[in-house]
DNA sequence: TGTACATCAGTGAACGCGCGTTCACTGATGTAC
DNA sequence: TGTACATCAGTGAACGCGCGTTCACTGATGTAC
């Protein structure tokens, strides 16, 4: 992507996305700035300028490095889920576990997770918004698709099911971050979590979940979570 | 609450917080400061702190004002409902009233949306979040305990059932502001917002509504957009 | 009712700050012979 | 393999900006006699 060879720096683009990005999951987006990125990595501002055109621009980097960083945290939630034999309870998990991810990642990282939603004006085309091609998208979308594949959901109910989805555990996550949910114990909010999930489901499908395969799912993606972090 | 009398300029203060808000609405909440907020009302930088302790007490009026103006809004929707016999069907309009409210605020006036979310960090307790005290959310808990009340909401499906609604809007409210709903048209905007309302309703009360039910609710919500705004 | 005085809302100048960005430059690297 | 040179990543100084905030002040208002 950039000269790895050995200049000065060596690979000072590379090196200013990773401060940038650390300043964004330290600060929020406000504290990415040119001087600062430049400051961390021990380097002139002016140095920045020669991989970046200006200060939109490093922002922007930040703002797409904390989209795969948070990709990247709802992928680790689904590929440490149990294999299953239950195609029904395994497409269930699996949306769970994306949800988990998303506002696992919200909560651990509200810098970055604020970054990742930084709209940029003066841009050309539509201002970079988050858009369903980013891959956060994508795991949702294959969620779904997998409860429409299994039976789970029918096809007149799938419409604008990703709203929905999205909707309800973006809110959630913003709530935890700067809303009530921000002063709440790890266990009320996962109490609420779970629930909102199963409310989600039960809208979304029409039909409620059967107290055998709520908790199946439930142990499906907390084992994960004790498992892994 | 201010000194009315005819000073200098006579009521400084309440000018200035307008001032606040109606940068807060122009711009967000970055676009809020002391010199422009004085420059607006046409005074030196220096007679805000005359009524302001500093930047972020006049950042943070500015941050009340959104909410009470975001209250107002939700509230208009609900007093523009129509009378109805039936309780049931009362209290979900009631319901669908206060979410359009809250996401056509969001909508309409994105600047004092995210404004109404700054979170103070230095502040004595808590950081001044939104929280259940707030009119908007109380708007929100009392279209559920109608629910309840009418029977169409078991008591045990109540628990967290503000935390799933309020989610779930705030999240739907955001998309549209900063997500992909943005480009999306209003009449697919207001399908998807129908769409929600119905999973959040069956989901959050376990059984479906019937067509007919549904479609006086969204009557009741739909034909007081037409004739108020 | 008229005057002297205290109050205090707003002025004007100034401070130090961090920011984005530009300029002419330097000096390490890679390359051609 | 060794030298001359072009390239270009990073330097250092400087700019103009808007910000928050402080200072000594001025002058309009309200009040006491």
């Amino acid at each position: 992507m950039t000269t790895k060879r050995g200049y000065h720096h060596g690979d000072l683009r590379n090196a200013l996305i990773a401060a940038a990005a650390d300043l964004a999951g330290k600060s929020g987006p406000h504290a990415v700035t040119v001087r600062a990125a430049a400051r961390a990595v021990g380097v002139t501002p002016t140095a920045a300028y020669r991989h970046f055109e200006n200060h939109e621009q490093l922002l922007r980097a930040a703002t797409l490095q904390s989209r795969d960083r948070m990709a990247e945290t709802m992928l680790a939630q689904v590929n440490a889920l149990p294999e299953v034999e239950d195609p029904v309870r395994a497409a269930l998990s699996y949306l769970a576990a994306v949800a988990r991810g998303y506002i696992q990642f919200a909560v651990s990282e509200p810098g970055l997770f604020r970054t990742a939603f930084v709209v940029n004006e003066d841009t050309l085309v539509d201002g970079g918004k988050f858009s369903p091609d980013d891959s956060a998208y994508q795991l949702l979308v294959n969620g779904l698709n997998r409860l429409v594949e299994v039976g789970h959901l029918s096809p007149e109910h799938r419409a604008f099911a990703e709203i929905t989805a999205w909707s309800s555990v973006h809110g959630f996550s913003m709530l935890v971050i700067e809303g009530p949910l921000g002063e709440w114990s790890q266990e009320m909010r996962d109490m609420a979590m779970n629930q909102m999930f199963g409310i989600l489901v039960r809208g979304l499908t029409g039909t409620p979940l059967s107290d055998q395969l709520t908790s199946n799912v439930l142990a499906d993606v907390n084992g994960e979570r004790d498992n892994v972090q």
